[in-house]
DNA sequence: GCCAACGTTGGC
DNA sequence: GCCAACGTTGGC
């Protein structure tokens, strides 16, 4: 059992449309890049845990839980001369882009990008390391811990007074 | 829109 | 194999 952060644009696909598709699953379609690929090709394994992550947005964050649902499997939109994500250089019989489906599980507290950054415990997380972009990242099972409890704490002190 | 950081490409 | 040029990511 593995733990991993996964990036989307909520524009393409957020915990929203995740959550409302058939089973709350969906293909994580679109990855281009060698290390997240292996990442999925590799290391990934149905019912790893998820931290789903919206990037490109106002409050950039984890969104929601998610869990793996499928192995890795050629992703079909780079054999797609139409698709944003077409590669020329990829055939069915050579693909090059891999790709799993993810399960959403529910919805969470908006976690910042800046709350993970100010926590100390949270100083190895891959995503917060410099000029990290990856959008599939690995999470050490201790970090997932922390931030499954951050995310069932009210995300400031004065959010704990204000309740009545 | 800006810019830092990184990945990929392709000439040599 | 090197490296400059270019493209992309993604926070701010």
């Amino acid at each position: 059992m593995r733990y991993w952060l996964m990036k989307s644009e909520p524009e393409e696909v957020s915990i929203d449309d995740a959550l409302a598709a058939p089973d709350s699953t969906v293909a994580w379609t679109g990855v281009r890049n060698y290390q997240a690929r292996n990442f999925m090709r590799d290391a990934m394994h149905v019912g790893d845990g998820v931290l789903f992550y919206h990037s490109g947005c106002a409050v950039p964050g984890i969104v929601g839980l998610a869990e793996v649902a499928s192995t890795a499997y050629p992703d079909p939109t780079q054999f797609d001369p139409a698709s944003h994500y077409h590669d020329p250089k990829a055939t069915p019989e050579t693909p090059r882009w891999q790709m799993v489906d993810i399960r959403a599980l529910r919805k969470t507290r908006v976690l910042p990008l800046a709350e993970l950054r100010a926590d100390p415990e949270l100083a190895g997380l891959m995503i917060l390391q410099r000029g990290s972009r990856l959008s599939i990242t690995p999470v050490e099972a201790a970090d997932w811990r922390h931030i499954l409890r951050l995310l069932d704490r009210p995300a400031t002190a004065a959010d704990t007074r204000s309740k009545p």
